[in-house]
This record gives C-alpha cells, sequence and structure tokens, in this order.
DNA sequence: AGGATCGTTGACAGCGCTACCAGCAACGAC
DNA sequence: GTCGTTGCTGGTAGCGCTGTCAACGATCCT
C-alpha cells in the first residue's frame, strides 16, 4: 500500500483517498458532505475508509477549517445534583453528534466565568452553554461579540444573548406559597442556602407572594451564603425556630435542605405535616421515598440539559429554532408533608407509592 | 503593527515574536519551556505576548506537536453522586494545568466503554483516567498499547495497566460486618443495586465475612440489576423482610439504599437500631444528619479524583510516582444506625454532632 | 592551543486537513 | 450554435505551530 512519506502505518485522509482512486479533498468532502458526492465515489470512498480504520485527525481538521467540533459548556457546580442531571441530558444529546463537550466549572463565580468564557471563546468553540443569566458585563459583551450560537440554561428572563432554556424560578415559587396557602397555611418560614441567582429569585417569589397575601415577614426568613447540604438545612431551620414562633410551614430553597428539615424535625419530635408542613425544590427521587414524603417542585433538569444541546447543534448546523426562548415550566408534586390539617390523620401510610413517583430513576440509561 | 498575510486582528505567534524581536521558535519555546532562554529574552517575550493578548492556537500547537493536552475521562456514569465527587476532584486538579479534561459516560457498559477507548486513544490523549478494573480483553489490550499515561480509579487489584488509585472494596465490606459482628449482629442481610463489578466486590466481602463466621446464608442476600435509589433501598429491604425473619441488621451496598432502609424502617415503625441496624456505603454527607445518624464506610472519593488527575499530569511530564499503586483506603464511621443494643437507650438525642462529621461539605469549593 | 561541551538561537520543513477557485462534462435556454 | 447553469471533481496553497538540525559564542577540560 504505497504510502509517501508517512512513517509507521498512520492512515491519513490522503491513503483513504489513494485506495479509493480519488483525489484528497474529495475524500475530505465524503466526510463533511457525502451528498455533494456521487453515489459510485460515496461509496468508494466509504469502503476504502472502513478498510483502512480511519480515524480524521481533528487538529488537522480544526487548524485548517478554522473550527473546532467543541461545544463549551459553564456550569456552576460538579457537585449539586441538580447540575449532575443537566449535565447527563448534555451529555447525552451530543453523544452520537459530531460535537465534544468540554466543561468548566465556574464555581458560582462570575469573575471565573468571565475568565473561562474568555479561555473558550478563543479556541472558537462551535457553540456554548451558560448557565444562567447574571452574567458580568464583559462577559455578556463577550458573549454577544461571539460567532457562535449559545444557549442560556437553568432560567428564563428578558434579553437572551441568543437562545435560552429553562423556567421561571420566581413564578415556581410563587406555585409553592400558593399551594401552601392552599392547604391552609399562612406562617411560612423560608430557608436558602448558597443564594446563587435562582435561589435569589426564588426567594423573590416567596416574598412577593407573602406580599400579597399580607404576611410579609422579614423574619420568617433564614438564608446563607454557605454551599448547601441536608446538615445545614437542619441547622437553618433550627434558627428559624429559635428566631420564631407559631411557624406552620417551610418552603426549602432545595431538596436537600428540606431533607434536613425534616430530620430535625425528626429530632424534635415535630409532627410533619400536622405541626410543621414541608415542601422542597427540585423534586430530586428521594422526596417520593422519605416518610412522610415530601412535597417538592419539580424541575425538568435532564430534559433542560438534553434540548439545550440538541437546539445547540440544530443552530450549529444552520436550523435555528422559530423560538429562541423555550419555558420547560415545573410541577408542584403534592405529597404528605405539605397536606392539609385535616387529612394528615390518615396520611400516614396508604399514599405511599413510589412506583408512580419515582420516574427520575429510569431516566439514568 | 506589521502583520503579513493575516486577516483582521488576529495575533498569531508570529506576531509576538515580530514585537519581541525574536523569531517565532523563540517565542513558541517560550510557552512550551521558558526555562530555555535567557532572562532577556524570555521577558521581551512575555510582555510581547501580554501586551497584544496573545492566545495559541491548540489545534496547529496539536497539529504539530503531534500530541493533545486532553486527559480523557471515562466513567460509567453521571448520576451518581460518588462520581459528581471523583469528578470534582479531577476537575479541581486538572484547572491550572495546561490539560483540559475530555468526558465520557460509558453507562455501566465495558463495550461502550471499548468503543469510547478507541476513539480516544485515535485522538493522542495526554493521558487517560478509566474506572475501574474490568475491561475487556480488547480495551485492556488497547490500553497497554497506548504510549500515554494511564491511572484505573475507584479501586485497586492485581496488575494494574500502568498507574492505580483506589481502594479495596472487598475489605470495606469486610470491615463493614466486622463492625456489625462487633455490636453483637449475626443475621446481617445485604441489600445491592446495579451490581457493577465494585458492588459485586462488596458482595464478595460481604459473603467471605459470613462465611468467615459459619453465619453465611444466600436467603440474605437481595440484590438487582436495577440503577440504585433511595427508593429502591425500601422496596429491596421490603423483599428481604418478606423472604426472611430475624434479620437483626442490613448492610447496605450504598448510602442511597441505606436511606431507603431507613424510611422504610419507619414506615414499618421498625426501631432503628434496636431492633435492626443499618449500616451504608460511601458515607455521603446526609448520613450525618438523618435520624437516626447513619453508619457508613467512608471512602475518599475527591481524593481519588483529585490524586488521581494530579498523578496522572506529573507522568505525564515524565515525573512517574515511584509506587503506580495507591491505595487510598476507608474508613468506618459509626453512627446511631448500628450502635449495641444496650447502648441504644440512650442513642437518641445526644451524639448528633453534625459540626464534626460534614467535612464532605467543606470541600466544595 | 585544540577540542569537547553547554546554553542559546534560528532556518527549514512539514503536521493532516480544508477553503478557495478552477476545470470539465452534461444539460437546457435562447 | 452559443451562452449560461448545474453537478461533480481536483489543484493549489495555506491554517499556526513545533520537531529537527545546525550554528554560534562561551566555557571548560586535557
Amino acid at each position: 500500500m504505497g504510502r509517501k512519506r508517512t512513517k509507521s502505518g498512520k492512515i491519513r485522509l490522503a491513503e483513504v483517498a489513494e485506495l479509493a482512486g480519488v483525489s484528497p479533498i474529495t475524500a475530505s468532502r465524503f466526510f463533511r458532505n457525502p451528498e455533494a458526492l456521487s453515489v459510485a465515489k460515496r461509496t468508494r470512498v466509504e469502503s476504502a475508509a472502513r478498510e483502512l480504520g480511519y480515524v480524521p485527525n481533528l487538529a488537522a481538521r480544526a487548524l485548517a477549517s478554522q473550527r473546532t467540533e467543541v461545544i463549551g459548556v459553564l456550569i456552576p457546580s460538579l457537585t449539586n445534583n441538580v447540575f449532575s442531571d443537566v449535565l447527563r441530558g448534555i451529555y447525552d444529546a451530543s453523544e452520537n453528534s459530531r460535537y465534544s463537550i468540554q466543561l468548566s466549572n465556574t464555581r458560582y463565580s462570575i469573575l471565573q466565568e468571565e475568565k473561562l468564557l474568555r479561555l473558550f471563546l478563543a479556541q472558537k468553540p462551535a457553540g456554548l452553554i451558560v448557565t444562567g443569566i447574571d452574567q458580568t458585563t464583559e462577559s455578556r459583551a463577550m458573549l454577544e461579540a461571539a460567532d457562535c450560537p449559545i444557549v442560556q440554561i437553568m432560567e428564563i428572563g428578558p434579553n437572551p444573548v441568543d437562545m435560552m432554556i429553562g423556567f421561571s424560578h420566581f413564578d415556581a415559587a410563587r406555585a409553592a406559597i400558593a399551594h401552601l396557602f392552599a392547604q391552609g397555611h399562612r406562617k411560612i418560614g423560608f430557608v436558602g442556602a448558597r443564594m446563587d441567582p435562582r435561589v435569589q429569585r426564588r426567594l423573590d417569589g416567596y416574598v412577593a407572594a407573602m406580599k400579597d397575601a399580607g404576611l410579609h415577614d422579614q423574619r420568617l426568613i433564614v438564608t446563607t451564603a454557605t454551599p448547601t447540604s441536608v446538615t445545614l438545612g437542619g441547622a437553618l431551620f433550627a434558627d428559624l425556630l429559635a428566631r420564631e414562633s407559631g411557624i406552620d410551614s417551610v418552603f426549602c430553597a432545595n431538596d436537600d435542605l428540606a431533607l434536613g428539615v425534616l430530620f430535625e424535625c425528626r429530632r424534635r419530635e415535630i409532627a410533619v405535616p400536622e405541626q410543621i408542613a414541608i415542601i422542597g425544590f427540585n423534586d430530586l427521587e428521594f422526596m417520593a421515598s422519605s416518610v412522610p414524603t415530601l412535597t417538592s417542585v419539580r424541575t425538568n433538569r435532564y430534559e433542560m440539559g438534553s434540548t439545550a444541546a440538541a437546539m445547540l447543534i440544530e443552530a450549529i448546523e444552520g436550523k435555528r429554532p422559530e423560538e429562541p426562548v423555550l419555558d420547560l415550566g415545573f410541577t408542584v408534586i403534592e405529597r404528605q408533608s405539605s397536606q392539609a390539617q385535616r387529612a394528615a390523620a390518615s396520611s400516614r401510610a396508604p399514599e405511599w407509592a413510589p412506583a408512580v413517583q419515582n420516574d427520575s430513576v429510569t431516566n439514568d440509561p
């Protein structure tokens, strides 16, 4: 097999072209735009490539074409369960595409995000997925100047840089509070940690709902910048109880905190939901199987990731969506921890039905 | 600023060299091996690069040097909390290096792993991190033929391909059972899900310990190939109880299952640890704050990731570790859920001390 | 003094692929 | 018949960087 000056057994596009009896550029086209070839050449190149076990050299491709096939993803945390679901969606959706994912962790710092963004943009990514809508002015300018499609994920808001997919944390929080109101609760506490922009907007939604009902009281709100955890949920709830009495329910900014609150109630022998109702946020898997089962606001995290990646890839290939902003919504999943008091007596055992509610499990292939 | 044939404002190495008054190759050396330059030229190139805002073109570099600065990482799951800790370690350790992480999800399939491995290897990665020691023969051969450093993570065993970092799941399971024996438990159930090779080895450790004590009974073991979840823990435990009576304790192959078992006990009003003791595996954060707090086997997941990446980078740069196999060990963290029966009466409240035990929280930057 | 060695620098020649443009045959419109 | 037009193919010329080798002066040794 007559190679020219290539060393040991490396298969270049030139070898494939030679075996197929076409020019290198024709072989190249086969990989990028097969429809442009006549059927005869197409099959010849295809079988030659297979026979030689040809694998394209991505570095050479990137250098020659002046663009990469990399999708950059900027997320604020690798620890948070929420992001692992989103990421799984992103990886799944990109898996059978030509694009590869380049992930970076901003650690909830918009300055770090700006730095990483600069790094990414310098490599001319094919597309970018960024978290949230609270970039620095500088980041925002870079994103707007970038000549690749961009998807903002996790929430929606005005002025998308390009595309946007998420839901309204403000509305979701309002819905959570509305649910508690409907169950007869009035003195609703708020427990939040980390306080990133999305948690902040959940707090805003809570405050708005409470104000609308004339029930707002700053002393019902306990927050901290500390990263969230189950343990922290218990501690913050303890703070809340120490500060204020007569609280009948708690809205937790995420499910880990809610579980912590539940445990703290158990520790103090506070009956849930009879004495205190609990509602969490995100609807992680365990919420459906705790005792009592925990009410939460379900968010479509996996879909957020997979749809974002799918939209991005479509846009890279020229098929922009007609509607660039996609609201994935949320659902309040009512469970025992927030049932109205009259129903509470019979709520201990019968309604537990994991088979119906653990759908988040089945997403994992 | 006299550029030759370059279009709009793109800064190449040649521009930097020109401004610094050196040849391009000298400028190139500044980025790869600054010590080889005289101090004078070094500072000249440095300031020129900064002034022009030069960012190297990675594709060109990869093409010219015939190697990439990519570390490939193959993990079996993006959902599992365990891997998100490992990943965080990997990303943190690689963050300030020149290497970037390329992540792929094998979904617990060694065939998928083989396919991804082939893909990775074709791009000549600088190094590779693979999960576990159960590759296909073909994968094994590819790994051994690869001309880059490789770290196997998550467990240790004989015949490392190259480097290896983890701990013995077999020994860790034995230690868990030994702990239960020490607390006076004899009829110890095993609850496992997913049953990947590492969970299988935990089961092997359990079986070995039970056999040594003359207590082995196949009916005490409940497993499923289904992905793990809290809900599933409860369901499997229910199966176990239905099948066998007189069980005094349960070893759960991971913490999610353990939490599910705890909830199932609560649902059935089985006192923990008085009637049933529970021990989990991994020591996730919530284990320290449940009620009762849950005993678990702590594993060093973040360190596993960060050390693996650090070792790999060292090896890529020529500094191989003197000892290629690193055992990170494990620790049985005793909590209320496995306390001996005599002590159980006083175990309800006093020993709960989250401040001491929630160290996994502080790892998150 | 002559030779060997070291540290520093530069010239040259690609790495493997694709953008760009040109060429050619086949076809239809005028 | 001439002139586009379309569909397919190939030649040329790099993309921006680094491996290799050679050259040079300075230093050290015999």
